[in-house]
DNA sequence: TTGACAAGTGATTGATCACTCACTAACATC
DNA sequence: GATGTTAGTGAGTGATCAATCACTTGTCAA
């Protein structure tokens, strides 16, 4: 296999292993495993942990970009933004994709490299939203709120409880987003 | 000192180091240096690692609880949505109220124990404020949601940025919360 | 056939980790 | 002053980690 397709490979794999465990919390041990390649092969590929980890944190990033410009497209204002955040939910289904943000702003408030790459990340995928949809700041603003808010209650599973708070707090749970 | 206050003491320190490096990216030695005390102590006063965590994470969600409830008091509805927002982004202007939530989040989402903990926390923090405001639920909603989006925005540090997108995307920045 | 290069691994290393155990020192109570 | 209890530590332990290095195997061109 190429390197080049087993750089995607590993990059996968790292995504899904971060997922799980965060970036401390993750052995490349584990991310060997799981591209079904000897832990050293992982060195020769990406230069340290910290570069495989921001690697897939970029590729998470754009992959959310992407999912919104491509859920506008055709679209502008408020139809826009609901499109986008139907798509948003859609996408953090996968927990890869949840997590891997997730874990990304957390590392980053402890990290400056990470944090670099978190706050380019977040500016492009404000301008894309920004841009697609042309909505106001304000709504734009509570837009996003809303996604954040997403992630939380994914992320402690929240929405997979049957309890009266749980469905009141889960924005998933009614229809205009 | 009695073990009671060495408690509190440890508590108070590992607030901070688990603020600063998560819960796997944090040592016990980290702890304990920040607390004055030998390693192995921390064993005698919490059983491990992890119930140390819990033990943080869940004085964070009190103080949130508590926080909130004094802000609304005498108040109710918009006006004391508003209240506790802006309570909340004092809370949060310090790092360690900050991010020991937002680790806890992150870590809940890869262990049981912690999920539970977390979940419990954030149905508490929900109902004090419902109960404190009266509001209804997707003003309640809108209104913990744009706490996460503060949560994020601090993590990032995007309210130190001198960009126009950052003071966009930035709740604080607004007076209305 | 040879030689160069790319893909990939086994063995190892020094550091670090959560956690344990045996121990000491101070203090209280009878 | 003997005895028990509580606060606290030094010295480890086995496990685990990121990273390195020397090595092998397969491929393809000259």
């Amino acid at each position: 296999m190429s390197a080049e397709e087993r750089r995607e490979d590993v990059l996968r794999a790292a995504a899904a292993a971060f997922a799980n465990g965060g970036y401390q919390g993750t052995t490349t041990q584990d991310v060997a495993e799981r591209a079904g390649i000897s832990q050293p092969y992982i060195f020769r590929l990406f230069s340290s942990k910290k570069e495989l980890f921001l690697a897939v944190v970029e590729d998470c990033f754009k992959r959310t970009e992407r999912t919104f410009a491509k859920a506008a497209e055709g679209l502008s204002g408020d139809e826009a933004l609901h499109a986008m955040g139907m798509a948003y939910i859609e996408l953090i289904r996968d927990p890869v994709n949840l997590l891997v943000q997730m874990h990304c702003f957390t590392a980053a408030a402890g990290d400056p490299d990470i944090r670099l790459v978190a706050q380019c990340g977040m500016r492009k995928v404000w301008e894309t939203a920004s841009r697609a949809s042309g909505a106001s700041d304000e709504a734009l603003r509570t837009w996003i709120a809303m996604g954040m808010l997403c992630n939380m209650v994914a992320a402690l599973g929240i929405d997979q409880l049957d309890e009266p708070w749980a469905k009141q707090i889960d924005p998933s749970e009614k229809p205009g987003h």
